[in-house]
DNA sequence: TTGTATGCGTTATCAT
DNA sequence: ATGATAACGCATACAA
């Protein structure tokens, strides 16, 4: 348990070397110091017998470089797919020889500046600052100090700064040519973003809007009916599609902002006695674990999570390696459509 | 961007003492070594203006310390409820101002060695090792190096060290009363463990079962039929509950292995024209987020993630102050019973 | 009461 | 080709 610490001096020792010598085969540079081969099998003979393990942190204070990476998140909880985030983090992280330092902030902004000063304090080489929904965030001061980037996030105020988000608008677009492709043309409704109750706070309501709006109105389509919601939540999905029921006669799609009010919508339709998809088409987003529980399986435009937090770590690495240093901005990635059984084609007669 | 990093000299400096008086100062203990107020003042004045932060990586290669923990997990993505667990570790961790690394091995026992060592190697001060699902594992090697404990897990072969999991027979127990408190003694189905198929590295299957069993064998209750599933998705709950109903004539309660099951189980009894919870009650495990959202809302004995996840980092910190030792074994954390509408009471005549 | 000197484990410079 | 030696930033035993 209280094994003795082994360190360089000892393989050096036992190997009957320098330090610097042992020091410079480990590195593998005995090429550029002309080590002697001899020598080299030596240090490596003593490392193995010794189970020599370099100590990270005496290397760290020398080089200044931890290869270490701050993740905070305002919720990694709540969210059942903020582990896919995480975990794209992680793995791009693992690849390149990084580990994790992540914490939660709890949308506390001064917890929030408290944790990435821990982080700084560690001396991380880097930080990405995470949002679990996508939206516009002030940056706490110390992020400055180090390399950073925004996860599902955009600086409040423009600053020079690298944001990976969801393509959103691209994504509504999406989800509103699913419909068309279908034939869908006619008694189109909306639930989640409306007249009255929007969340403003919310990135992915209005650029969702916005994209489904740009190809309707591109092709004619207008919108039979649009209900806001208050929040995303089943039970709000099953009040604003039953008003939209009242008010909308021929149903015959149905847009969910995101996969939660679709499920509330799922229940809403079959209380009215309408099925899904032969009645009511149904198309939504994020494309949550239960998406594909619920029946029929819901068609819905996924959030990239997985590839949200790769290439958030990815980026960062780029930027802290000085290597082709990305540009500030916001890069936006692909939400792909996930195909499955709540849309019914619908032909229309000649 | 580039700012030049400020040190403790810098700080003594500007205060015009020594670096050791600066030192105490910062380190609180002015009062043992009698620094003058004086000094002190001129010291935390220096601090502020400099904004001066100690180098975490610096103090560590003295003190030999990092306030650092690792957890290395086998998934945190795929379990929509994995956050909780990381969250309560979170939690405990920063309350005591230790930060998280956090790790992912996927279920690969090489990656996982490769991960601990990583940690191993930047001096963490403790280790916690997590499993998403409760079972028994051979811990890696590395883990002898540092203190550490298992979370959700126990070691395959008797090993002194902690183990922090949920308390699933009592778990058990504890649904099982759930119905029995309803007034029901018959007709009682159980879909996830049965003849043939069970998971046999489940921690959770074998314990839960022999909650169950206790509690209705001390009142001569017949459990009237049990499906085994390969897996505990939805589908192999609607699959396990319809050979049920072929086998049970007058089904009166369900008790569903996890939650998944369940949703299963209510899809397949809607089939067979049944209502939940009027002609079958329904109890289940895990408390996962839908168990809320569906209808009726599902009584479910909790997987109680977020006091795992804080137990563990909790008693791996008084293994690490050396404070109270704990004594290595099971910790098993209480289940709750979450009473939501999917049991109804049934009372029997006198 | 305050200052000086040393060591934590590496890396890297500079003579040899 | 190899071996002293300094330096990274901090904490602390010891001297003053």
């Amino acid at each position: 348990m209280a094994k003795k610490r082994v360190t360089l001096a000892d393989v050096a020792r036992l190997a009957g070397v320098s330090q610097t010598a042992a020091s410079f085969v480990l590195s593998g540079r005995r090429e550029d110091m002309r080590i002697s081969a001899d020598v080299e099998a030596r240090v490596l003979h003593a490392v193995r017998v010794l189970d020599y393990r370099p100590n990270a942190v005496s290397r760290s204070l020398r080089t200044g470089t931890t290869h270490t990476i701050g993740l905070v998140s305002d919720t990694i909880s709540t969210a059942p797919f903020a582990g896919h985030l995480i975990w794209g983090a992680l793995d791009a992280a693992r690849e390149h020889g990084y580990l994790l330092f992540i914490a939660e902030s709890e949308g506390d902004p001064e917890l929030e500046q408290e944790l990435v000063q821990a982080m700084v304090d560690r001396q991380v080489d880097g930080i990405v600052l995470a949002s679990m929904y996508t939206r516009a965030l002030l940056p706490p001061k110390s992020l400055g100090e180090r390399p950073s980037i925004l996860l599902n996030a955009v600086p409040a105020r423009p600053k020079p700064i690298v944001s990976v988000v969801p393509d959103e608008i691209e994504g509504g677009r999406t989800a509103a040519r699913a419909l068309l492709e279908a034939g869908h043309r006619e008694g189109i409704g909306l639930i989640g973003v409306g007249p009255g109750r929007t969340r403003t706070d919310s990135l992915a309501a209005i650029e969702r809007f916005q994209g489904i709006e740009e190809v309707f109105t591109a092709e004619g389509i207008d919108i039979a009916a649009a209900v806001g919601c208050d929040d995303w939540q089943p039970h709000h999905g099953w009040e604003a599609t039953h008003r939209l029921l009242r008010e909308v006669r021929e149903l015959s799609a149905l847009i969910c902002f995101n996969d939660r009010l679709a499920l509330g919508a799922y229940q809403a339709l079959a209380d009215a006695g309408l099925r899904v998809p032969d009645d009511v088409s149904v198309v939504s987003f994020d494309d949550d674990i239960y998406a594909t529980w619920v029946r029929p399986p819901l068609t819905t435009v996924a959030l990239p999570h997985y590839e949200l937090g790769r290439t958030a770590v990815e980026l960062l690495l780029k930027e802290i390696r000085g290597e082709r240093r990305p540009a500030p901005g916001r890069y936006r990635i692909r939400m792909p459509l996930r195909e499955r059984g709540s849309i019914r084609p619908r032909f229309h007669p000649a």
